[in-house]
This record gives C-alpha cells, sequence and structure tokens, in this order.
DNA sequence: GCGGACAAAATTGTAAACACTTGAGTCGAG
DNA sequence: CTCGACTCAAGTGTTTACAATTTTGTCCGC
C-alpha cells in the first residue's frame, strides 16, 4: 500500500497523476477495468478522489467510462491514432516553423545535446533511452514554439498515442531513421526556415507513422498484455 | 429548483453539460465562483457530481479550480486568448484543405445554405442569428473534414474562446466582412483547391482575431459582468 | 449435457456526514 | 482612529454510508 506523496494539490489531482503514470508505464494494461476499491485501497485515499481522476482522464482519451460499468483503460482504435497522427503533425509542424524563426543559441544546444544522445542510443541499440530523448526532444521543441495551447494539446494527443506507441523502436534500423529526422529538424531549425522545418516536421512524423503501422501489423511482442482483447469489453 | 432531464448518463456527465450551458449562456459570468451546496440543490442533485463535473470543466479550460476556494469561471488571460487564435487557425486551415479534396455537392449546398443565412442576417443585422450561422458554419466544415481529433480540439477550442467572444460581432460591418471571408473560403472548397482554402482559411481566423483585439481595447459593453474584474481573486 | 432463470456477491452511482481551511467581522490594545 | 489578533460562519476536501445496477455462480428443467 503506497501512499502518494504529500503536496499541495487536491487530492484528485494527485491521484490523476498516479494513475496516468500507472497506465502509460503499462501497469494498467489497455482494455482493463479501473477498479475503484481497489484503486483507492492501493493509493491510500477513498473512492471519491479516484472516481474524480478517472473521469479527469477520460476527458483526456485515456479511459473510457461505461455507466453503471466503471472506467477502463481505452484502447485506442486505428482509425482514432491515424487522426491523431495527423493532428500530431499540424501541431509539430507549426511549432518547429515557430521556433524556427525565434530560436536561441541555448535552445539550439539543448536540442543538439538530445539529438547526440539518440545518437548515442542509437548505437548502442538502446530503445529504452532513445525512448525517453526522443519525447525530450520534441517536448523541448513545442515548449520553445512559445504557444502554450499548441504545446498542451500536442503533449495530451501524444500521451495518449504513447498507449501502444512505445514498442515502434523495437529495431536499431528504426532509431536510426528516426534520428535522421531528427538532424533534419534541427538543421532548418538552426537554419532558421521556418518553412522547411515544418516541412522536415511533418514528413518525420508520417515516418514516425509509418513506423507506428507496421508495428502493428507484426507485433513482435508477446507479452499477454499485447494479445489481448483490442477492442472493449462485452 | 429545476431537475435535470434524465438520461442514459452518469449523473456527472449532465451536470457537466448543464454548467457548460450556463457559463456560455452567460447565466455564469466569468469571475464568477461555482459554489457546489448551492449548484447541487438548483440542479437537483448532490455535490458530489457538481464537484466531478467542475473538474471535467477545469480540464477543458473552461474553469480554474483553487485548492479550498472552489471552482472560479475562467477569465481567459489575453496572451492565452491570441495563442487559441494561432491553434485554430492552424486546425480551420487544416479542416478546409481537407474538406476541398472531398467536398461532395450535398456538403457543399449545406455550407452554401448557411453563408445566405449569414447574408440575410448581416443585411437585417440580426447579430445573434449570424452568430448561431456562424458557429453551425465552422463546425460543419470541421465535421465534414472527417478528421474526429482536429475536430474535437477546435470544437473544445472554440467553446473556450465563445466566453468572450459573442460582442465581437456588434456592429453589422463585422458581420459583412466576416461573411465575404466566408465566402472566399466556400469558393474555395467548391474548386477543390486544398492550398487555397488554407489560406483563407487563416487568414478568416486572423482577421476574426483582429476584431477581438478591437473588441477588447473597446468594449461597448456596460454590464456589471463586463466591468468587472479581469482577473482571478485574490 | 446444455440452456435459461433466479439469487447472491461485487461494484458502481449517488447522497449525506465529518474535518479542515479560508475569509470576514469584531473586539481590544496602542 | 488604526492596526492586529481572535472568533465564527461559510464552503470546500474528504470520507463514509446507502441505493441501484451489473455480473457471476448455481440450480432446475429439458
Amino acid at each position: 500500500m503506497s501512499t502518494i506523496a504529500r503536496a499541495p494539490h487536491p487530492l484528485s489531482a494527485r491521484v490523476r497523476a498516479e494513475l496516468e503514470r500507472m497506465i502509460l508505464d503499462g501497469t494498467l494494461s489497455p482494455g482493463e477495468r479501473l477498479n475503484e476499491v481497489a484503486l483507492a485501497r492501493q493509493l491510500g485515499v477513498s473512492r471519491g478522489p479516484v472516481r474524480e481522476a478517472a473521469r479527469l482522464l477520460e476527458r483526456v482519451g485515456l479511459v473510457t467510462v461505461i455507466l453503471n460499468r466503471g472506467a477502463f483503460i481505452r484502447t485506442v482504435p486505428l482509425d482514432e491514432a491515424l487522426d491523431t497522427y495527423a493532428l500530431n503533425a499540424l501541431l509539430f509542424g507549426f511549432g518547429c516553423a515557430q521556433l524556427a524563426a525565434s530560436i536561441t543559441a541555448g535552445q539550439a544546444l539543448d536540442l543538439r545535446g538530445l539529438y547526440e544522445g539518440m545518437e548515442a542510443a542509437a548505437a548502442a541499440n538502446d530503445p529504452e533511452k532513445f525512448f525517453t530523448l526522443n519525447i525530450a526532444f520534441h517536448e523541448h521543441i513545442m515548449a520553445f514554439a512559445r504557444n502554450r495551447q499548441v504545446e498542451a494539446v500536442y503533449l495530451q494527443q501524444t500521451r495518449k498515442l504513447m498507449l501502444f506507441r512505445r514498442r515502434s523502436f523495437d529495431r536499431a534500423t528504426s532509431m536510426a531513421e528516426s534520428n535522421a529526422g531528427h538532424r533534419r529538424i534541427l538543421e532548418a531549425l538552426m537554419a532558421g526556415t521556418p518553412e522547411q522545418a515544418r516541412h522536415f516536421a511533418e514528413e518525420h512524423t508520417r515516418t514516425g507513422r509509418a513506423r507506428f503501422l507496421s508495428a502493428i501489423e507484426a507485433p513482435a511482442c508477446t507479452t499477454p498484455a499485447c494479445t489481448s482483447s483490442t477492442n472493449l469489453p462485452k
């Protein structure tokens, strides 16, 4: 029974963060139901905050709430994932275009460091590290783009995609290919050419979608979480 | 004490819809606090659903929750409104570009009807009707664009902007100017030229933002709701 | 052996109760 | 008269309890 750390936030917000972490971690698998009493006991709180947290996660698209049946971790349908990729391509392209027009030396240095870290991770065949740096690279760009609304939507949609995107970097070639896209984006950013940056960003997202699709069609994963039903219960 | 109509949804969802309506209607003004007990009694429910609904509205950006002080209807800061306009320009441009490549005769007819309705409303100097048709025009386009994710984000952001956008169409010239933009978009859609449609859509959003800005700087509104504090309490 | 109806357990939806924080008003000292 | 501390009311945060629905297990009939 691990109690949540004390913080100056409503309990429901902390529970929401914890549940979000558990979902993205894989502790809670897609299709699984969020048992309110079990989670409440596990987190050392009452059912109220857990309920509120579940409703918040529904609003973000991470869970689905069915009347009198509870909250289930969403299994994002393929068409929704594709729509989300298109949306993210648009947002990421915008972010890169904006940043190309306003990038500072420090920001460029930061992004370059992440790029080189991914290069090393790809060479060492370390998908886990590459995955982490990759997220940081994209999120830093969107943070530097100075549009909080675009950034917020991008982060939210990306989190939703993470429900299964983690497996897209299984092969070393994927990492190298992905990082080549990062390099092109980075060069356009440092060159200060917004439209080129936007172009490479959208292209990069498209190749990411392609990797995602091939990973879906050929799931080289045998854990029970992968083979379980991909549809909602009932 | 008006009880909410029965429906196959959790009470919190129905309460959320009702609160959202009250906020966008103006029944609840920006800066106002959502008194849980009062709203619960007014809606004929308990505090639980009202709390959950308030948290949901926070996630959408319509209210702000402060620990131990409750939920306040948000007063969207200017910079956030500008960021949101930029986001909406991007999304609406995407939607128009998509639709230009796939529009059907029936969809074109539908949009044309809305356009002509707005033309009539502008001639009759009927801002209320123009406002309604204007929303329908944009939402129909986004629905026809066939990307549920982009559509959902656009709708959400637009609702947030509605917290004060309603006053942008006070003058008849604004309506005529706005509808001229609609006409250009519609022609590009029917011509099947995606990039042109995107261009006009983004331009239309920019002029909308300009109207919004001028309406902010010169508030021709004297109701107490407008003159009240535009910042969060305390 | 199989299918359907019934009953009991589990779980969610909702409501009420309790504890704590915040804010205002008042009283008193300087 | 002003400023500060104290008290009390209002309201939120959280927990607990109750009601309604769903699900599952079992039993009976065919």
